[in-house]
RNA sequence: GGGCGAUUAGCUCAGUUGGUUAGAGUGCUUGCUUGACAUGCAAGAGGUCACUGGUUCAAUUCCAGUAUCGCCCA
């Protein structure tokens, strides 16, 4: 209707806090358990409360909320909860280091002071992360986040430990944990680092009791010597055989060991002959458990040698270790020293060397867990996307072992179990234990410990809902549809949340597991922060919009592989974003006076271009809901992608504009303009679900361009088009395809020729057949338009104008007259290149056909193709040698 | 050592059940301020689909082996 004022680029940071704030105080994003409507659920792998996001969090989410918008607007009740969790390590170091620059620490606050700074921190810092997701624009139900450590999750925590507990399958034993001598807590496999570092092999000789033999082991640990308590050799190793049985002389502390045969032991490795030490490293740990060996611990907590280290005790492990190995060279122990790389683990916090420790930790047993979780995705109840992470699933799960679930820490759920000082009893409790119900005293001491993050988030999916209360949120949205995550965790967290599912609900909490890549830099490096490699998704949100990250992660990852991604690749979606604005600024420039008669309506294309791109239209739009319910997020962005660029602008805008300018002073062509309005109406539609800002600002435009309120107030819930299927139409999008081979050929007979660009050439156009022709004429002002063409003639019959430049398609042959303007050496040239393609696709088709085999085996409909490619080779070559001879007339 | 992937244009990657004139983006070359967009338009150059075998009438596509790279586990 009026006119609108509509700059010439695309300027994101214009319109997209706008949009952020009218979507959240819409409310369009909570999920209302009582609708009735169907239901899709998803829960957000809840990241660490200490995160700032980071380009993996950008690719996990914006491909959740891809799924989750296109869910919502396709008449879903959608739920997408949000949250994060307290990651107990990192949380505590962070408080940790703010004390310690205060000249404090968390020994001199105690416990409950220390926690009140972790919480007064978690106010002040937990919503970082929650408000990132929202610059993302992430459509997630924002009034449920959830956190772990909230009251009700922290209640279920509760509720499952007690459960497991009086089901037998929590227990408590001495086991090698990774410990970290500076945090003062163990470690889990996944929050270490592990590098590799230039050491030594010191080949160490030991005495055979009784015997004159020595024995030589080699080790790179040549302090754990002192926690030694067996040799082990491989029982087919001939070398060792005769010792099998006897004992060996522990240098230094002069203890005898026993010598055992163990398969464990690598014959390659070193002399064959290894030391054991099972309090100080976990295969020997087995070693150990196999044979019944003392575990003798040599170590203090903060990584000193202890009372059993004789006069080592006291001494740092690196300088017990100089000590050792200068005590064993001067007493003739020693018998050579090799350089070696040795592989080393670090706390991920802290970069402190992590030691193997024996201790007393909680454990839940998973075997009988493990059971039903793994039928789960034997059978297809649920599947990993791609389909072959299962595998890496399964591989786990028949190997499980125990969980180790206490971490020495003072920030998490504090493990309810409970002990009596004066009978010595065990309670284990929901809620706080005064009093022994024992023996009535009131000596009762909390353990320690709290528990392994993991413990919480394995309930993600149902603690978040509100169980263990049976509420309408659990009721409706549980299980969930779908997870999206990397293939890190799979273990970590996907395969237990599938057995917290079965034990504590009977279902699994999800059907479908998508698993992404992982964002590497451009060089295929990993990004993470300890290399600086990282890209700030912040920065690319300020830099080049929030639709353009978004856009450009899924147009750059491939399904199910690592995107390779530099600061520069961002412009891709910011290009698009600015060409999905112009494309519309292009349109509304030209909608004056333009009525929408009725809303529902679909647009009756009269003009071939019309039922082009509507054919077009509707076939990538089905296409696109084929792809999102496969998962194939990339594929759909690329699609529309395409469809919106090559199509729509390249093509059909072109072939569109003589209608609908109004400058002119003609009068507008309003079913073109029903059609722009129609196609782009959709194709925000489309396109919401990879950039919600800039599509929900046109779709806003657009309807105040004609007038009209938008069908909803927001984009974010408006259905997508259904365009029918009666709009697709192959057999013109085909004619098409000869047109625009058509308008190619000149396009580049023109270039090459050196046709000004401004000029009008004039072209004679030969169809090879009626049909041919009735499409050309069908649609010579379209070419004309696109290939700037002055006179244009079409004629079965015509003969090629002297001194021409030729173009051979199949179906017709171009010749444009340029008297006086060719280049001979150069039109020759183009003929040549051409003639040899040619030849070599007609030599290819030639061998196939001649091929007796092929034409009696390959199938009916192959050959016939194959026929039909052959004689339109041979007749374009014809064409081209015979005007290549004709050149040589002039 | 075990497992899982990858190898297609200079770079980053598509290529759905074997038959396509092997594609896109980006970079490069050339020409264009054409009344939406130079974050753009048009044209062009550029590939023995890692290597070796096998299955097949037909292999970038399926199978095996080799090489190189990556990830996970030990």
């Amino acid at each position: 209707m009026s006119k609108i004022e509509i700059s010439s680029r695309f300027q994101p940071e214009a319109i997209e806090d706008k949009w952020r704030k009218a979507w959240e105080e819409g409310k369009y994003f909570k999920a209302n358990p009582d609708s009735g409507l169907p239901v899709f659920s998803i829960v957000i792998p809840p990241p660490n409360v200490t995160d700032i996001l980071h380009l993996g969090h950008a690719l996990n989410n914006t491909l959740q909320d891809v799924l989750v918008r296109y869910k919502r607007m396709n008449g879903f009740e959608t739920e997408w909860l949000p949250g994060y969790d307290h990651a107990g390590i990192a949380t505590q170091v962070v408080v940790e280091k703010q004390l310690s620059r205060e000249g404090t620490n968390r020994h001199k606050l105690g416990r409950e002071k220390f926690l009140e700074r972790v919480w007064e921190w978690k106010e002040r810092n937990g919503n970082n992360i929650v408000n990132q997701l929202k610059m993302m624009g992430c459509s997630c139900d924002w009034e449920r986040t959830r956190f772990t450590m909230d009251d009700q999750l922290s209640s279920a925590v509760l509720e499952v430990f007690v459960h497991l507990y009086n089901k037998g399958l929590i227990y408590r034993g001495k086991y090698i944990v990774n410990w970290c001598p500076r945090c003062h807590t163990s470690l889990s496999d996944d929050e270490l680092e592990r590098n590799e570092k230039n050491g030594h092999l010191w080949h160490i000789r030991y005495k055979i009791k009784g015997s004159d033999e020595t024995l030589v082991i080699a080790t790179t640990r040549p302090e754990t010597m002192l926690g030694d308590t067996a040799i082990a050799v491989n029982p087919r190793d001939d070398r060792y055989k005769r010792h099998l049985g006897k004992s060996a002389i522990l240098p230094l502390m002069d203890r005898e060991l026993p010598i055992i045969a163990d398969d464990y032991v690598d014959m390659e490795f070193g002399t064959g002959a290894l030391k054991v030490t099972p309090a100080h490293d976990p295969n020997d740990f087995e070693i150990g458990e196999r044979h019944e060996l003392e575990r003798l611990n040599i170590l203090n907590t903060d990584g000193s040698i202890n009372e059993n280290g004789g006069k080592f005790a006291g001494l740092d492990r690196y300088d017990a270790r100089k000590k050792v190995v200068s005590e064993l060279e001067k007493k003739g122990y020693l018998e050579k020293i090799e350089d070696y790389v040795v592989p080393v683990s670090e706390c991920y916090r802290c970069h402190t060397e992590i030691e193997p420790y024996l201790s007393e930790q909680w454990f839940v047993k998973m075997s009988a867990l493990a059971k039903p979780a793994t039928e789960a995705v034997e059978n297809g109840t649920v599947r990993f996307i791609p389909e072959h992470w299962s595998k890496t699933y399964l591989h786990w799960m028949y190997n499980i072992r125990d969980w180790c679930i206490s971490r020495q820490l003072w920030w998490g759920h504090r493990i309810p179990v409970y002990y009596c000082d004066s009978c010595g009893k065990e309670i284990v409790s929901r809620e706080p234990v005064e009093k022994c119900p024992g023996c009535e005293s009131d000596s009762i001491r909390q353990d320690e410990d709290v528990l392994d993050t993991w413990f919480s988030s394995w309930l993600w999916p149902f603690s978040t809902f509100g169980w263990p209360e049976k509420t309408k949120e659990l009721q409706a949205f549980y299980p969930t549809n779908s997870l999206f995550t990397a293939n890190e965790i799979i273990f970590l967290w996907v395969a237990r949340m599938v057995m917290a599912g079965y034990e504590f609900l009977g279902k699994p909490p999800f059907n479908h597991v998508l698993i992404h890549g992982t964002v590497r830099d451009s060089k295929g490096v990993k990004m993470s922060k300890s290399l600086g490699n990282g890209i700030d998704p912040l920065e690319i949100i300020n830099d080049y919009g929030t639709d353009a990250l978004r856009a450009t992660l899924l147009l750059l990852t491939p399904e199910g592989q690592d995107p390779f991604i530099s600061k520069k690749s961002f412009e891709i979606g910011r290009n698009f974003a600015n060409k999905i604005w112009n494309a519309s600024r292009l349109v509304m420039m030209n909608l004056d006076n333009f009525k929408l008669a009725d809303q529902g309506s679909e647009p009756t294309p009269s003009e071939i271009p019309d039922k082009w791109i509507l054919s077009r239209f509707a076939q990538t739009t089905k296409y696109a809901r084929e792809c999102f319910d496969n998962f194939r997020f990339n594929t759909a962005a690329k699609a529309i992608y395409d469809f919106f660029w090559r199509d729509f602008c390249d093509w059909y805008l072109e072939m569109v504009k003589p209608r609908v300018y109004t400058d002119g002073g003609g009068k507008p062509d309003d079913n073109a303009r029903f059609i722009l309005f129609y196609i782009l109406n959709g194709s925000y539609r489309l396109l919401h679900p990879y950039m919600p800002i800039v599509t929900e600002e046109l779709f806003q435009l657009l309807f105040k361009a004609v007038g009209n309120k938008p069908p909803k107030p927001s984009l974010t819930i408006t259905p997508w088009l259904d365009v029918p299927g009666s709009f697709i139409n192959t057999e013109l999008e085909k004619q098409m395809r000869f047109i625009q081979d058509l308008v190619g050929a000149i396009r580049n007979i023109r270039s090459e020729m050196n046709v000004p660009p401004g000029k009008n050439a004039d072209v004679v156009i030969k169809p090879s057949d009626e049909n041919a022709a009735g499409w050309i004429n069908g649609c010579a002002d379209y070419v004309r338009l696109l290939a700037k063409v002055g006179s244009m003639d079409i004629d079965e019959n015509a003969a090629r104008p002297m001194q021409s430049a030729t173009a051979v398609i199949k179906g017709a042959e171009i010749y444009v007259p340029l008297a006086g303007l060719i280049d001979i050496d150069l039109e020759k040239n183009r003929l040549q290149k051409e003639i040899e393609r040619l030849t070599q696709l007609l030599g290819k088709s030639d061998k196939k056909l001649v091929n007796d085999d092929f034409v009696k085996k390959a199938p009916e409909e192959v050959i016939n193709k194959e026929k039909e490619k052959n004689q339109d080779y041979r007749e374009r070559l014809d064409k081209l040698n015979k005007n290549l001879e004709e050149i040589v007339g002039w």
